[in-house]
DNA sequence: AACCGCTTGTGAACGCAGGAACAAAGTCGC
DNA sequence: GCGACTTTGTTCCTGCGTTCACAAGCGGTT
């Protein structure tokens, strides 16, 4: 149970949930928290927050909750952020740029070493400190970086072929955000993120719980409530 | 089992996922799929996508197959895709004006009918078609236009702020991109997208697998394969 | 020094999703 | 017209994730 009995998917998704929020009460100077006050600002059980921190071994103490930097250090050092990761970016278009401008991933890190993209037009662009560069220097880009992880914001027609470069230069790591589900080689990880799945599957929840207007959240009971009070 | 029993979560992320194939199928006039064929372009086992499937009744013919058109119509339906969503988002940053360009919504049934910013050097900006207006005209719009979905691609310091606002102006759905974890009331549902949890996920999976570079994929057990083959 | 309240960590039950195997049903060939 | 093949739809089973509930341990107090 000490650091190799394989920690479950979703509870590392919840993990990177709780070192955000305990970086953000480190930074407001709180020495500990309880269980149940992570858990309620991770929007989690508490219950369950004590069993995904039971993964990597003892970490708080009883009758006081968790040392927050202490726990925040542990919780990074599970996750390999202690060692930055090299990342690449293949599609340099309107995500792709926002992508590459977005200061979340360096804090936490992750680092853009190449910004890689088909069009000439885009080519020679900077975005932040990085230059666009053509697909042809990928691979060599690749070999030099060692970077493991490729991020690919390309339209969909061309996810699959980038994904196959990607792969046969080495990259473990793909983080998906064409609307394709991609294939590749067995010991090579793919995240897919489908913005439109995303909408689709939100639109349905709505849409199954909403025959009955009449919710818990709205008090009134009867109104359509055309929101015209509220403003 | 005909309509209302509930379809799983992850059934329904699933069928928007086959929903995005068959079109692709339609487009390219094959007139029947196999449950075979339909999995494998979804990545998914195929006895679990004729579970799938099995949620909205009988949609095939034995011995044959799915029907590629007629599928396609009863997953929308099912989606509820037959009538357009209003959708409005908040945040015109990189990332939100990556969205407000992003062509993959019009296609799928949702559409965009106010983008909104807090900073006057992006308001009167257009996107598209359409104008980005100041906050404060947030609650004239949503009561306008009935929108019922809420897109956050703010900065993580207002994201709860324009969280309340939303729901409050009767917003039932909220897709969140800011790094926070939001809080709503009951009856309203709300999504998280977060790009840094979804890398940290990749990272720890790849480096939980890492110590074993001879790993399955490759054939080479004993080298360090420093990438120079391939290319 | 002993008690009491609070919080963690763990064990057990519940429910759900995923995968494999089987039966029903329809089509094609003879 | 009949048989064999193909493919769906379903059922069972295994494993995982989540939740509830309890025992163990620590700090503060008297």
């Amino acid at each position: 149970m000490q650091s190799r009995p394989r920690i479950p998917e979703a509870t590392v998704a919840r993990l990177a949930v709780y070192l955000r929020v305990l970086t953000g009460l480190a930074d407001s100077g709180r020495g500990t928290v309880s269980s149940g006050e992570l858990a309620s600002a991770a929007g989690v059980n508490p219950a369950g927050l004590r069993k995904d921190l039971s993964h990597l071994g003892p970490c708080g103490t009883r009758g006081v909750g968790y040392e927050v930097s202490t726990l925040r250090d542990r919780i990074a050092g599970v996750l390999g952020m202690e060692t930055a990761h090299a990342c690449v970016l293949v599609g340099i278009g309107n995500l792709g740029s926002a992508l590459a401008g977005y200061g979340g991933f360096g804090n936490r890190g992750f680092e853009f070493v190449g910004l890689f993209d088909a069009s000439p037009a885009r080519v020679g662009q900077r975005i932040g400190d990085l230059p666009v560069r053509p697909m042809e220097e990928l691979d060599e880009v690749l070999a030099e970086t060692r970077a493991t992880i490729g991020v690919i914001a390309t339209p969909a027609e061309v996810a699959q072929r980038v994904c196959d470069q990607l792969t046969a230069a080495g990259v473990r790591s793909i983080l998906n955000f064409a609307p394709v589900t991609l294939s590749a080689p067995a010991g090579v990880g793919v995240r897919q993120v489908d913005l439109s799945v995303e909408l689709q599957v939100l639109a349905f929840l709505d849409k199954q719980r909403g025959p009955a207007p009449a919710a818990l959240g709205t008090a009134l009971g009867t109104a359509l409530a055309p929101a015209g009070g509220m403003a």
